[in-house]
DNA sequence: TGGTCGTGCAACTATTTAGTTGCAGATTAC
DNA sequence: GTAATCTGCAACTAAATAGTTGCACGACCA
């Protein structure tokens, strides 16, 4: 499923954007390995990384007494497309709103109903 | 400029969503006329909208007594941009990885550095 | 079997944030 | 001029969040 919300949450900390973006380009890794280039302790990343797995944006792997967090494809691209609809959406409504300002640049002026 | 950490910071709130949303769809409106239409007061709009104020996202617009907020166009893009980057990088790397995976399917279940 | 290492749980603190209310000051309308 | 209405500031509360530490348990290795 994954939910908007808890992605868009999940994304609005810049300590779990370096980390998604970490993982997406060195592939797995566990908290432990992780957290040395952080300005944290190990259970802190492991919050982080708790909340991008609950987003569904990472998923954790076991791997004897290791844990690894793989980044998960398809919520990503999920999260991508929403993110590529909302920008569809502004742009269109961008390019509207700049039409309708060409064309009657008064407009936002107005104070009234033109009581004339 | 506007910073990439306060416009996904800024788009981490619901509320500020469907603000953004509001706004990019029925034109610059105050505070005021906001409220009506959330579950909170019209301070709490304020406050969001000054949010998304200072992440760049909207530009207040005085008009008398009357402070409307209009969508900034170039800092939506701007932010539109951003996503699109990153989803382009995520598709990148998500690739990769899928080729990887794919040309070598056991790679991830490896335990040790390939003793065979 | 005992030592080492990594994860996971819990309790706790401090900071930030979302929300509130009350009120002052400016502007418009009558 | 006066009343109504809107913004903006400030003080405050409550809840969520980012971070900490300490410890127990399970897995690996010698």
């Amino acid at each position: 499923m994954t939910d908007e919300d808890a992605v868009f949450s999940a994304l609005g900390d810049p300590t779990r954007r370096r980390l998604l973006d970490r993982l997406s380009s060195d592939g797995p890794m566990t908290a432990t390995e992780l957290a040395p280039d952080y300005p944290m302790s190990r259970q802190a990343v492991v919050k982080h990384l708790t909340t991008l797995a609950g987003a569904g944006l990472l998923v954790p792997e076991r791997q004897g007494r290791d844990v690894r967090y793989r980044v998960h494809a398809e919520a990503m691209s999920e999260a991508a497309g929403w993110m590529a609809d909302i920008t569809a959406r502004w742009d269109r409504r961008l390019a509207a709103l700049d039409r309708q300002v060409r064309s009657n640049p008064q407009s936002r002026l107005d104070k009234g109903p033109a009581a004339g």
